[in-house]
DNA sequence: AATGAATGAGAATTCATTCAT
DNA sequence: TATGAATGAATTCTCATTCAT
């Protein structure tokens, strides 16, 4: 909420301004990391000067900060928007898997950047004070979903339409597990290669199957098993 | 097959010592990321001079590779004992379940390096064939896994116990999906953090419960739905 | 006479904010010395623009040299105050020492600036122009003192009071070598360290004493000898 | 005693190079302060690396103090010469007089460097650290004399030689501010300047005048007064 | 084979100075 | 006249890589 990472300078500066210094460094930090990337290098593309990006950020960390918060920002809205909707949970599953199929283009740096942090978080000799934040920061999309998700699995099985012998915020954790995944899938290379190796080299150009086998998936689990696999 | 990131002369040196080298790359390539670690700690942590480390791998990022290569080599050793036991899908999913809880302490080393990967490959700037051999190499414990998981499945499907409606390959992707995250969950301080978000500050100490409603969650994905879900 | 390292549109502005920026110069420059002070943290703290210092003042350094210019008018006139007066050689150093004393809180500054000034006279690379002017102002100090210590030894002499048989130059430089480090270390951390070593660790809690002991000094440094000493 | 700012390679390498680099060393700082100097002109004037710089001192700072201890080293070995000497006060005076004035010349840097902290040891903004340890390491020359002059002085005055009636420690102060004064006036520009401005534009071609007045100066300062003068 | 001292290009950050408003 | 946002050269420090021993 409160974007403290920045100087005052920077709130109070162009909004035009603002918006290409951070799709600037957005773009950059998705693209290098934090250690690869190079103030000097995002200065010149964002066409300012590096006594600028230092009179609005203290350091090359607050800046990479400012930049994953918007990023987070940006994805808390994509991905609420979808989720606290008032479908049904298949229907609000196929909303967010078409999401994120179409988000893979344009808007992948924001999937980067937030895949960026899952690392940093590891990293000893960083200042523990980055570290901890970005994954603060990260953990927001995260808080989005994991109550939009445990609170309508419960209120399913309260309304008697998916099991009722399973934990709600257990089942959210791997449901959004899979979407998580899927969400890398279509967005970091690594992941990418991945999918194919399992779902063969062609699966991105077959978007409707990834839809209907998830969707199956889900629905599936969600409901009373047969009980005769064993 | 030995895609062999090392000069001819690592080969031949002693045992013991390229264990340590290995070890100790290892180590600090996970804690601290390719970009990070420091080829001169390294080598005075392996006991090592630099000059030595530099006769045999060419460059920091052969080395790299190269310790790479070794966690991927363990981790295909865990996962291919697992994966390619006979039982039936649960009880593998169980052994699974319980291997990545017990893994996290020791060798969480090899998956925060399996980790470090999945973000490296992003990266421009990093020539070219680092990235990709990174990929290529850590891609080899997923082909494994998909392999055994997709095979299992359709054998599954034939005997009549699973659902025979679903793609096998998709199935064994969202299967190693849950997985993979948890494994993450297990070992990377963020997936940490994001899994106590979803199912409460103490799951870590619920092991129990966490195969309890993993099972539960396959077999319902595995199994023919009531399908009155909708 | 007015050196004059300002620009002519300093002298016509406002004398409460001329009065403002020369003190905060003072400060600043006392605390820091002349590379470590801030141009735009002493424009911060002064309430102007630094762009309105720029207006008053080519250069740092200039701005510098007027702080500094400022700082020996308000020595002079300290010095002058006490020096040219008629008492005996004895009163007019028991006056000194007392000033010496008082001053070290408040006007302690423009001791500091006047000690930065003696050794910046020494840095090459720096603009000739300013280490050169720089001296020439703190030797205005001097001037003073020196002129009215030697007329004043010499009249003492005409009149019997103190031996004839030294140079009153060179007793009034030694005279007020001993005053001077006196002022440094009553103001300045390092020769008020110097001076605990040499008198004592509570030596600043006992001004008589000090008093006491230089008036014996000088007493015995302008009279006779006894003349045996070997 | 322990010289413990440098790096432990520094003290392995090379005595040559050793001596090389804290003579640039010295030269600079003395030449142009703490902050003035650079650190990768000096390692260019050395003829070495910056990075080989930085092997020896973890920092700029440390670099510097490094080179403040030899020159205090060296000072204290040149003032313990003379001043521990069993010669009569006046005599000893006299030695110290002349060594200042032959010191001007190649040793000179040692005593600026020594000048230079007892401005550094006033600076806020600099670590504490920094001028906390280089005004302990210059205060190591006080303490060589200090001792030596007072011991004496309390010795001559039990052999009846001077004065009873004055504290040996502060008389010893008074007559090492004035040497110390008389040290600065033969080797830096500002007290150079005083000097003249007290004793003539010739003064420094005129050490005898300079020997003979100050002694007569100190031999009457330490003996019975008339004690008629007031 | 093995060492580790030495290199130097490159990156983060600072701050005197300018200039459009 | 006054502002303060913007500039960018310059400085400290790091670390992959080399090479004489």
């Amino acid at each position: 909420m409160s974007s403290s990472f920045c100087k005052p300078a920077f709130l109070k500066s162009d909004e035009e301004r603002k918006k290409v210094i951070l799709e600037t460094g957005i773009n950059e930090f998705a693209a290098l990391g934090l250690e690869e990337a190079n103030i000097n290098v995002i200065a010149k593309k964002a066409g300012v000067s590096v006594g600028l990006l230092y009179k609005y950020f203290a350091t090359k960390e607050d800046f990479f900060l400012t930049c994953v918060e918007e990023a987070v920002k940006t994805l808390e809205e994509i991905v609420s928007e979808v989720v606290t909707s008032n479908d049904k949970i298949l229907v609000r599953a196929e909303k967010l898997i078409r999401t994120i199929q179409k988000t893979s283009g344009a808007d992948s740096k924001y999937v980067k950047l937030y895949n960026e942090i899952t690392k940093i978080s590891n990293e000893k000799e960083l200042s523990k004070d980055v570290s901890e934040s970005a994954k603060l920061l990260a953990n927001r999309v995260e808080g989005v979903s994991a109550k939009a998700y445990s609170d309508f699995i419960a209120k399913a099985q309260k309304d008697g339409d998916i099991r009722n012998d399973c934990d709600p915020k257990m089942f959210a954790f791997f449901f959004d597990s899979v979407l998580m995944t899927l969400q890398f899938s279509y967005t970091c290379d690594y992941y990418r290669e991945r999918m194919k190796i399992f779902c063969g080299e062609d699966i991105f150009e077959n978007d409707e199957k990834v839809v209907d086998e998830l969707l199956k998936f889900f629905e599936s689990a969600f409901t009373f098993s047969r009980s005769d696999l064993k």
